[in-house]
DNA sequence: GATGATGTTTGAATTTGTGCGAATCCTTGT
DNA sequence: ACAAGGATTCGCACAAATTCAAACATCATC
């Protein structure tokens, strides 16, 4: 049986030329909905999507499909969750959002965390964003006993407490989910300090530069990029092509990506442009 | 046929939906679920899954062989623990020395934390030392959501985190053990504020005053002392009598002690010439 | 009418629920 | 300490419910 956009065989993505009357947009617009739930909660469900959209559950399933030959998400029984390796995602009701984050995406932000893990090694002074990636990172360092280790994720300072050597927190207001550290003084107390290496997390990037959609945690990543030998963004693949709140840095503002696939090509050339050296560590393992 | 919950008769919830539903849980999501019930609790019940997720208990079995397939915990009997390699995000299983001493005495430590409660019940500002007794404190306070409260102990942040609005933490380094923070830049950035009551554990006290044995947390125990309205001394009866490595401060340096048995006749002498007000939470509640 | 997207039907595939015997755990008695 | 008894839990096998996707019908636009 041929698809209706078998003989396509390429996924153009044209913006379809169809002239004045825009009856194209539902289709895009369920796209475009779907994708949004998904970086929200993680997770659709058909059923959901089919009476939030007014359609029918198989319009919902071909979307999927779509979007999944696209690469966007992956399906499961019963709806989808965001790409990545299948069997795992999703949000909660009732429980921590940031268990769910970590769900997300889990072996790539694992192999993310390995990669990064291997360039922390040896470093006598490191800096830990906070971030589901770099408490997965704060894991593998369990090791380096002889490192000082500077974070502003309670979190992670909290795991690292019974392994690692030494850790350092700023002082401040802990923020609720995120239980990160943030406001003038900590940042005050870190802007003095001098790092061998810095581990940032960001929530999207584009050519114009990496973005976190945490008002909060944005100055203290900016002192990390600024104030370490070696800048570190740590990124997977979901996140390229998507802005957020806040506008970290441009794509020159670090040294380093680690990512699990390779970014789009406009961003890719743009990473080139700025010096940025690209660690893709791949699936294959 | 006979619901599960048949002889129930009436009460039963279920939300009957049309095909549409998106009511019942991916599957994803119950892993999401158990694994983050794991991360926090540390065990998870088969019966109490199936409740809370709304499906038969053998669906969570089956949920719960396909996570331990995937390391992700270790099923035992009636339901499932969290496999060591993975481990908790918020706060680990406290190390042998803390849940020991968290342990010990237990029931008294828990009388007077809920003693402390009461009497901080409604302050704005709430300083709480390290300590175990504290930590029971703290989870009394769960409650307390308009309060400010100050802590050096990253453990009592840390499970502060998800119930109460405000928590506050100095900057310094952390101590592996006590998972506390000290130093001199800790305390000063706590030595300028006020609070309207102060929580500090003690592990001795003689009629000459209170003492601790850990060296770096004593000088941020005196600045609580220092800079707060009430000064309450939490110390199991265990503690008379007994001195350690430092002398925190003379038995007039504090308001209130809450005990859970009445100090010997010198102490108890002592202390009411010193003025404080002695708290006695008898066995019988 | 041709084209392409959407809705509907229907049988297959997958997931979930239930009954029931076996296994395990817990308590009690000796 | 060991065994018996009772209760709970487990897990297989099968039934019920849900979801999937192919085939076809329908609708809209050009």
């Amino acid at each position: 049986m041929v698809k209706r956009q078998g003989e396509r065989g390429m996924p153009i993505r044209l913006p379809e030329r169809h002239s004045s009357a825009g009856f194209r947009p539902l289709a895009q617009q369920r796209h475009i909905h779907i994708l949004s739930k998904l970086a929200s909660v993680g997770t659709v469900q058909v059923g959901m999507l089919a009476r939030d959209l007014r359609v029918s559950e198989m319009t919902i399933r071909r979307d999927l499909v779509d979007l999944e030959k696209e690469g966007r998400l992956t399906r499961i029984h019963g709806g989808a969750v965001d790409t990545g390796k299948h069997r795992r995602t999703v949000i909660d009701r009732d429980e921590p959002l940031f268990e769910a984050r970590l769900q997300r995406q889990y072996e790539a932000k694992q192999r993310i965390a390995a990669a990064a893990a291997r360039l922390a090694a040896g470093c006598k002074t490191i800096a830990l964003d906070v971030g589901s990636t770099t408490l997965l990172l704060a894991r593998q360092l369990h090791g380096e006993s002889q490192a000082k280790i500077f974070t502003n994720s309670v979190r992670i300072a909290a795991d690292l407490a019974a392994h690692t050597a030494e850790v350092y927190l700023p002082g401040g207001r802990m923020r609720r989910d995120e239980m990160s550290i943030g406001g003038r003084t900590a940042v005050e107390q870190f802007q003095d300090l001098w790092f061998d290496i810095a581990f940032v997390g960001v929530s999207g990037m584009t050519t114009s530069g990496i973005f976190d959609y945490s008002f909060e945690d944005v100055d203290m990543k900016r002192v990390y990029l600024r104030r370490s030998s070696m800048k570190v963004v740590l990124c997977d693949a979901s996140k390229f092509e998507r802005m957020s709140l806040v506008h970290i840095a441009p794509l020159d503002g670090f040294d380093i990506l680690i990512t699990d696939a390779a970014p789009p090509p406009q961003i890719a050339k743009a990473l080139a442009d700025a010096n940025v050296r690209v660690d893709i560590v791949t699936d294959t393992d």
